[in-house]
DNA sequence: TTGAAAGCGATACCAT
DNA sequence: ATGGTATCGCTTTCAA
């Protein structure tokens, strides 16, 4: 009888008489598999896990959580699962957790996406100990662990960026970092850095890590007023707002005198148009699911991160080389 | 064992040692429950189902899942249950279906909120038959069935309405139809017309739906324009508005002339500050998950429609009849 | 080809 | 007080 639920009749070979005196009976009889038991059995649900280390409605109108989400949500219904989305908070202290008194609430999804600015790492270790089959939207790094992260390709396209300028004539850059210690901004300092070492550059960054408000050091703006350099590229709009603000100070302006990309997404209505990225969160969505899927499919196979690529935006912030800029 | 795990550690006088030795047992072992054995075996998951006959997160945006989903989140999250999302398509022709040829998806869930525009009311009927327990926001009416709604209390709220109008003097009021033939209309509708009853005051309601763009009957208008009423109660913002162009057209102004409500949320920033009603949606995400814990804790119980209040917005188009209006 | 039976993991009841 | 066992509904294997 499950062969013919299964539609395995072709390979089972069944006379289609059986076949069909079966399904006449599941009419008639109303009968209706249950999901719960076929998990229990097979282990398979159709029903793929969100967990978000914070509530995900009440922030669904800003951009975080929300273009992932709808890439999830389009994804999974393309692919007919449903998503099970964990709300309940785990501790006291409010933050949710997936483990609760040592019990892991995933369990009843056939695997997870977790997301979350807030990630607790313990937990992703215990998770990937347990065997338990998940993907990490965003780079999560975790000593001894190998755990699936989807992706932007933040590295690429900072050598994209990079590469760009030094097309456009730049020669001596400079980098400023938003001073973070996450796995997203270390990728995009490599990109800048393999990119500025292949293209022969020169690296003129400033040394520390930039004040309060993001301002940049004085004396190294004092360096760039001087001409040191003549592109720069920034982590985050903070760090290039007050760096042009730093400039316009010191009469120079952008990009006349130094070209300013930033590291990623820009509002569209921003009051100034950066050359920027554009992460593709939405994809990085769809493709969290594929990849999850696809771990579960086969589930000895070592995936490692998936990378999904940026699209860079040309706005109005880089220019080609000045020709009075000095050598 | 189970009863230590179940914590019936008081009801069942275990000695402490046991459960003591139980408990490190379970540690030693790393023994994790299996929840979908548990609901195999007791039919409780601590899963909640959300099915919208629409996707969700591509109109988060928008207002109308918005606010419930916010509720329902809320609400699963501090009675600690997880939510699924029943996002997976059920035909071809796009539309989100509760049956998939025959198999009831919602079933991995222990019950579930429903909601949506577009409600398929086979499917509701089907799932009462069924005898899943289910919850739907919105009123919908099904003839032989009798399915639990989670409602915003419009009747009351337009009774509370023409109470107000009473209470100001109007004595000859009149009602703009949307011409919807849609429960929530037609509670509206009922509340308006008790009310009316009730108060002892004169209906002098248009006879026929209003024309393309809201318009009023042109007829009944120039009964309007020469003192038949001095109140109305609009269904919607769209009817309200060109009514009161069209008062303007005619020399009256609102509400020195006549006074206009409008029997649903206005967006805060509207053109006008209509006398309006605030749709508790966030509250009705909440009220349908308590009903729906509701139904699974008593499962015999025969709930009826549940009514949430709705708070009457005191805007800048209801006023006390004026001197000169003709008795 | 078809039917019978074992087992997935947890609970609840009935023996001990 | 504790250990054993039937049961939830399904899939899969093994016999007939």
């Amino acid at each position: 009888m499950s062969r013919v639920i299964g539609g395995d009749t072709d390979a089972a070979r069944i006379p289609e008489a059986t076949v069909r005196r079966i399904q006449e009976a599941i009419k008639e009889l109303g009968y209706v598999p249950n999901p719960t038991a076929r998990k229990l059995r097979t282990g398979r649900n159709r029903l793929l896990g969100v967990h978000t280390f914070e509530a995900v409605f009440p922030r669904a109108r800003e951009d975080f959580y929300f273009e992932f989400l709808l890439g999830i949500e389009e994804r999974a219904e393309e692919i007919d699962h449903d998503l099970v989305l964990f709300t309940s908070t785990g501790g006291a202290d409010g933050r949710r957790r997936v483990y609760r008194d040592g019990v892991n609430r995933l369990n009843v999804a056939d695997g997870a996406v977790l997301l979350g600015v807030a990630a607790d790492r313990a937990e992703l270790a215990r998770l990937e100990a347990d065997g338990y089959p998940f993907v990490h939207i965003g780079r999560r790094e975790v000593p001894g662990t190998r755990i699936t992260c989807v992706v932007p390709d933040y590295e690429s396209a900072a050598a994209a960026i990079v590469d760009r300028l030094a097309d456009l004539g730049h020669t001596r850059v400079g980098y400023l970092s938003a001073g973070i210690d996450e796995e997203s901004y270390a990728d995009r300092r490599r990109g800048y850095e393999s990119a500025v070492a292949r293209r022969g550059l020169r690296d003129v960054s400033p040394a520390g890590p930039p004040g309060p408000g993001g301002v940049p050091d004085a004396a190294w703006l004092d360096r760039v007023a001087d001409g040191a350099l003549t592109a720069v590229v920034a982590d985050a709009e903070w760090l290039a707002h007050p760096f042009a603000e730093a400039l316009a100070a010191r009469g120079l302006a952008v990009p006349r005198d130094v070209s300013v990309a930033v590291l990623e997404g820009v509002a569209a209505d921003a009051p100034v148009r950066w050359d920027c990225l554009e992460i593709p969160r939405r994809e990085v969505g769809r493709v969290a699911i594929d990849t999850l899927v696809g771990l579960l499919d086969e589930p000895g196979r070592d995936v490692t991160d998936v990378l999904v690529p940026c699209v860079v935006v040309e706005g109005e912030t880089v220019a080609g080389v000045s020709e009075g800029s000095a050598g």
